[in-house]
RNA sequence: GGGCGCGUAGCUCAGUUGGUUAGAGCACGCGGUUCACAUCCGCGGGGUCACAGGUUCGAGUCCUGUCGCGCCCA
C-alpha cells in the first residue's frame, strides 16, 4: 500500500488504469450464457466529441460496468459513423479554404481526402472515449465504411430489392441546393417564418366581363411553372368555371381550371395555383388530372430556361422581379404579411426546394407493420415509456423513404446498369465491383449516387457482429440488450434499426430503448460548434477528471429529459471524489496497523458489537439494496446520488467521526474491520459511475481480485434495525446539542458538561458514551447519564431530541432571554406538531381507512410531541422562575 | 392542427408505487487551524411544489381545465 497524496488529483490517477484494464482483457465479454450487450451509437467522424457524447459514454458505461460486475458476460461494441452529408461537408469546407471544390479533385481524389480526414478523427474520437473511461471492446471497433459494414449494406440492399421493397421512382423530393442532394423527410426541419402572401389574378379566357380567378401564394416565382388552377369540387363560387381555362399572366400560357378535393375552400379565395413540378400537393393534383409538369427552378435553385426572361435568376431575385412584373400587368391584387412554414436543410439550413427527381426508395408499409407490432406486444420497451407513443405515431404514419443521395461520400448504391444497346439490364450486386452485364456480357455502369447514411446505421446492430456471415458473435450477441441513445435520433436510428432488424434478422435488435436528453449549456442553449458553446469534454476532464464529469452528467440527467451542464456542478462532483479519496486515506491508516480478515470476494463481513459499527454496516446494506434496485430500473442518476449521500453524509460525517474516539485504544481492530468492509463495498458500488478513482483507491485497500471493475457487485445483508434506531437517536441528540450550543453562542472548542437522559434508546446512547462526548464536544468526565429526565437550574441549556433529553449546565454563560426565546420557538413547533397529529387522529375517516402502520406513525408523532411539550413547558417555567 | 415534456428554494435540479414538518448541490448568513479532507467541518435563513377545480381519510405525486416555456409530428 503506497501513500495517498493529501488531495485528489484526477489527472494523475486516471492515466494509468485505462490501458491496463484494456490490456487485461476486461473489456471483452467473458464466456457464459445470457450476455448483456450494448451497441454503441457510433459518433459521427466530423470532428471531435462534444459533451453530448460524454453523456452517452457515462450512461452506457455505467450500465455496462454494472452488468459486468454482476457476473454477466458483457459486451459493449464501439464504432464510428461516416456521416454522409456532414462528412462530405467538413472536407468540402477544408477544400474551400484552399480555393478548391470537390469537382476540381474529381471523385477518386476527393474520396482520398475524405478518408484522410476520417482516419485522423477516428483515432482522435477513440482517444477521447478512452479518456472518458468507456469500457468497450476495442477489438470489435467498427466504422460504417469498413469493408464488413459496407458489405452488409450491399447485402441488405439486395435483400430488400429482391423482396420488392426497394424501387426507383420519379417523385417529389426535398432537395438541398447547397448540399446538391435529395434528403429524406427527416432531414428537413420546418419552421414558421414571416413572409408575404401574394394574391394574383388570372384572367378567364374568353370572358366578356373580364372575369378573373384570384389565387394566393407564398412563392410567386413558381407561378411561371403553373399548369392549372384548382378549386374544391363543391365550391359554388367556381362551379361555373370548372372546365374553362385561364391565361397565365406573364407567360401567356393557357391553363385549365380543375376541381380537386385537396383544395381547402376556406383558405384564401378558395382557388389555388397548381405548380406540379415544385410543390408536393400540386404534384399530386397534377398526377390526378394529368397536368403538365414544367420545371422552372433547377437543382442549383436558379430559374431554368423555362422561366422566360427570369432564366438564370436566383429564386429570391425571381420572386422580386415576378412580383414587380405582375404588379405592372395589374395581376397583383394585393400582398399581405403572412407566416408560413419553411423547410430547411437540417445540416446546412439552406431553404429546401421541392423538386421532382428520380430516386431510390424503400417501401415502408410492410417494414413498419412488424415494427409497430414489436412495440405493442412488449418485445420492445422504452425508457421512459412515453417514447413508445412517439415511436408508434411515427411508425404508423410512415411514408416511403428516399435513400439515394447525390453525394460522393458514402456507400455507393450497388446497382449496375448495362450500357449495351438494347440490353439495359439492371443488376444489384453484393460484390463491390461488377465487370460485365451478367445477361449480355456488355459494359456496365454503377449508379453514381450513394445511400442515406442512416441506411447503414439501421443495420448496425448486426453488421457490427459480422452479418451477413453467420458468425459466432452474431449467434451469441444478437439481439442486444439495451439501445441507449438520444431521443433526437429515435426515428433516424432506433426506428430504422428495429424494422431492419425484424426484416433481416427476424428479431428485434434490442429489447430496451433507453433515451437520454440533450445536454445544454448553463443558459439552456443547445450546444453547437457554430455557436462556440460546445466544450470539448477532454478539456473539462483535464481540469476536474473524467470521474467528475461522468458523475455530473449521470446525476444531472434523468431519462428523456434535457439537462444543463454547469461547471460548478462538475466542481462539486470533483469535490465528492476528493471526499472519497480522503475517506480512504483516513481508513488506510487503520487498515495498515490492524489485521483485516479476508474472504473470497473482499474483507469478511464483520459482526461487531459497537453501535456505530453495527449502524454503518446496516446503512451500507440499505444503500446497497436501494442502489441495486434503482440500477435495475435504469435510474442511474438516483442510484449515484444515493451512494454519494451514504458515503458523504453517513460514512464520513458520522461513522468516521464517531470512530475517531477509538483511535489509539485496544478497540481499533473493530473499527478497522468495519471500515475495511464498508469502504471496499462503497468503492464497488461507486465503480460504475466513477471508474478511475474507485479503481485507484480499491487497489490500496484490502480487496480480493485484480480489479474493482471485475469484482462482484455487492449483495445486501440483513438490516440491523436496532442499531439504526439507536445510532439514529444518538445523531439526533448530537445535532440537538450542537444546535443549542451554536444558538447560545458557546465557543465551538469548549468542552461542556451534560446530563443525558437517553429515553427508549438509552442503552445504545450510553454504550456510545465516548462518541457522544466527542461529537457533541462534551467533557467526558462531566458527562452523566441519568435515569430520568434531568431537571436543570436556570444556568443550563435544555435539548430535547426525540424522547431523549440533555441538559447542559453552563455556569454564568447562559443568556436567559436567548435561551427562553429558543425554547419558546421549539415549544411552538412542538405544539403545531401536536395539533397536526391530533387533527389527523381525531378524523375518524383517517383512523378508519388509512393503513394501520400509517395511523401508528401519527400516534407516535403525537406521543413524541406531547413529551416534548411537557419537557419544554417545564423548562420554560423554571427559566421564568 | 395533433401529440409530448417541463413549470418545486436566489440558480441548477432530485423527488421511484399518493402517507410524518418537500430534499440536494451551488449561492447566501454566522462560526470554525478537532492530527482524512478549507476540493473541508458545524449551525442557520430560504419553498402558496405555475394557477383553478376535482378524486381521496390524505395530493408535489392521480384526474380535468387555464396560463407560460420548450420539443416532436403534420
Amino acid at each position: 500500500m503506497g501513500e495517498l497524496a493529501k488531495a485528489y488529483d484526477p489527472v494523475g490517477i486516471e492515466r494509468g488504469f485505462y490501458d491496463w484494464w484494456d490490456a487485461s482483457g476486461y473489456f471483452q465479454a467473458r464466456d457464459g450464457e445470457k450476455a448483456f450487450v450494448v451497441v454503441m451509437p457510433p459518433p459521427n467522424v466530423t470532428g471531435e466529441l462534444h459533451i453530448g457524447h460524454a453523456l452517452f459514454v457515462a450512461v452506457e458505461d455505467a450500465m455496462v460496468r454494472w452488468h459486468r460486475m454482476r457476473g454477466e458476460p458483457t459486451l459493449w461494441t464501439p464504432g464510428a459513423d461516416h456521416a454522409g452529408i456532414a462528412g462530405q461537408w467538413v472536407v468540402e469546407r477544408e477544400l474551400a479554404a484552399e480555393g478548391l471544390t470537390r469537382h476540381d479533385l474529381g471523385r477518386e481524389a476527393f474520396l482520398a481526402r475524405v478518408w484522410d480526414w476520417m482516419d485522423r478523427y477516428r483515432g482522435r474520437i477513440r482517444e477521447q472515449m478512452k479518456v472518458l473511461g468507456a469500457s468497450c471492446d476495442w477489438s470489435r471497433f467498427a466504422f460504417t465504411m469498413d469493408p464488413g459494414p459496407a458489405r452488409a449494406v450491399r447485402h441488405a440492399f439486395k435483400h430488400l430489392y429482391d423482396r420488392g421493397l426497394i424501387y426507383r421512382g420519379e417523385r417529389m423530393i426535398s432537395w438541398c441546393p447547397r448540399c446538391r442532394t435529395a434528403l429524406s423527410d427527416l432531414e428537413v426541419a420546418y419552421r414558421d417564418e414571416a413572409s408575404m402572401l401574394w394574391h394574383l389574378a388570372y384572367p378567364v379566357e374568353g370572358s366578356e366581363t373580364g372575369e378573373t380567378v384570384v389565387v394566393a401564394t407564398t412563392r410567386p416565382e413558381t407561378m411561371l411553372g403553373d399548369t392549372a388552377v384548382a378549386v374544391f369540387p363543391g365550391d359554388e363560387r367556381y362551379a361555373h368555371l370548372i372546365g374553362k381555362r385561364l391565361s397565365l399572366p406573364i407567360m401567356g400560357r393557357s391553363i385549365p381550371i380543375v376541381a380537386d378535393e385537396a383544395v381547402d375552400p376556406a383558405f384564401g379565395s378558395g382557388a389555388v395555383k397548381v405548380t406540379p413540378a415544385h410543390d408536393p400537393n400540386d404534384f399530386e393534383i397534377g398526377r390526378r388530372h394529368g397536368l403538365e409538369s414544367i420545371i422552372v427552378i433547377g437543382f442549383d435553385a436558379t430559374m431554368t430556361g423555362e422561366a422566360g426572361r427570369f432564366t438564370g435568376m436566383s429564386t429570391a431575385e425571381a420572386r422580386r422581379e415576378v412580383v414587380a412584373e405582375l404588379s405592372r400587368l395589374g395581376a397583383l391584387v394585393r400582398e399581405e404579411p403572412h407566416t408560413h412554414s419553411v423547410g430547411r436543410c437540417s445540416r446546412c439550413d439552406t431553404v429546401i426546394e421541392p423538386l421532382v427527381s428520380p430516386q431510390w426508395w424503400v417501401t415502408m408499409a410492410p417494414l413498419a407493420a412488424p415494427a409497430v407490432e414489436a412495440a405493442k406486444d412488449g418485445r420492445l420497451t422504452f425508457v421512459p415509456d412515453r417514447f413508445r407513443g412517439v415511436y408508434l405515431n411515427w411508425m404508423e404514419n410512415i411514408r416511403d423513404w428516399c435513400i439515394s443521395r447525390q453525394l460522393w461520400w458514402g456507400h455507393r448504391i450497388p446497382v449496375w446498369t448495362c450500357q449495351a444497346d438494347g440490353c439495359g439490364e439492371v443488376t444489384v450486386s453484393v460484390e463491390e465491383r461488377l465487370d460485365a452485364c451478367p445477361v449480355c456480357g456488355g459494359p456496365v455502369e454503377q449508379d453514381p449516387d450513394v445511400l442515406d447514411t442512416w441506411f447503414s446505421s439501421g443495420l448496425w446492430p448486426f453488421s457490427t457482429l459480422g452479418w451477413p456471415d453467420e458468425t459466432e458473435d452474431l449467434a451469441r450477441f444478437y439481439p442486444s440488450s439495451v439501445m441507449e441513445t438520444g431521443y433526437d435520433i429515435l426515428f433516424f436510428w432506433v426506428a430504422r434499426m428495429v424494422f431492419f432488424g425484424l426484416e433481416i434478422m427476424g428479431e428485434v435488435p434490442f429489447h430496451t430503448v433507453y433515451l437520454h436528453g440533450t445536454v445544454r449549456d448553463a443558459e439552456g442553449a443547445r450546444m453547437s460548434k457554430t455557436k462556440g458553446n460546445s466544450e470539448d469534454p477532454t478539456e473539462i476532464t483535464a481540469r476536474y477528471g473524467s470521474d467528475a464529469l461522468r458523475f455530473t452528467l449521470l446525476t444531472q440527467a434523468s431519462p428523456g429529459n434535457d439537462m444543463r451542464l454547469s461547471e460548478q456542478r462538475v466542481e462539486s462532483a470533483r469535490n465528492f471524489a476528493n471526499k472519497l479519496w480522503n475517506a480512504i486515506r483516513f481508513s488506510k491508516r487503520w487498515l495498515e496497523t490492524n489485521p483485516v480478515r479476508m474472504g473470497m470476494d473482499g474483507p469478511l463481513r464483520p459482526e461487531p458489537t459497537a453501535l456505530a459499527d453495527r449502524w454503518v454496516i446496516s446503512r451500507c446494506d440499505a444503500v446497497t439494496a436501494e442502489v441495486t434496485s434503482l440500477m435495475g430500473q435504469h435510474l442511474y442518476g438516483e442510484a449515484a446520488r444515493q451512494i454519494q449521500d451514504f458515503v458523504w453524509s453517513e460514512l464520513c460525517d458520522w461513522y468516521i467521526e464517531a470512530a475517531k474516539v477509538r483511535q489509539g485504544t485496544d478497540r481499533e481492530g473493530e473499527v478497522a474491520t468495519t471500515l475495511a468492509y464498508v469502504v471496499e463495498r462503497s468503492l464497488r458500488l461507486l465503480h460504475p459511475f466513477m471508474p478511475f478513482v474507485t479503481e485507484s483507491l480499491w487497489q490500496v485497500v484490502p480487496h480480493a481480485g485484480e480489479s474493482v471493475m471485475i469484482a462482484p457487485w455487492p449483495e445486501a445483508g440483513a438490516r440491523d434495525e436496532a442499531a439504526e434506531a439507536g445510532f439514529g437517536a444518538l445523531i439526533e441528540l448530537v445535532r440537538g446539542i450542537r444546535n443549542a450550543r451554536a444558538e447560545a453562542g458557546v465557543e465551538p472548542g469548549r468542552r461542556i458538561a451534560a446530563d443525558v437522559y437517553g429515553g427508549q434508546d438509552a442503552a445504545g446512547i450510553e454504550a456510545a458514551r465516548a462518541e457522544l462526548a466527542s461529537l457533541a464536544r462534551i467533557d467526558p468526565a462531566a458527562l452523566r447519564f441519568v435515569p430520568e429526565r434531568p431537571r436543570a437550574g436556570p444556568d443550563a441549556l435544555t435539548v430535547v431530541a426525540g424522547d431523549a433529553v440533555a441538559t447542559l449546565p453552563l455556569m454564568g454563560m447562559i443568556d436567559v432571554a436567548v435561551e427562553t426565546e429558543r425554547l419558546d420557538r421549539e415549544l411552538e413547533e412542538a405544539r403545531a406538531e401536536r395539533g397536526r397529529a391530533t387533527a389527523q387522529l381525531s378524523n375518524e375517516a383517517f383512523t378508519g381507512r388509512a393503513p394501520a402502520n400509517v395511523v401508528d406513525v401519527q400516534r407516535r408523532r403525537l406521543a413524541t410531541a406531547e413529551e416534548r411539550i411537557t419537557v419544554l413547558e417545564g423548562r420554560l417555567a423554571a427559566l421564568r422562575g
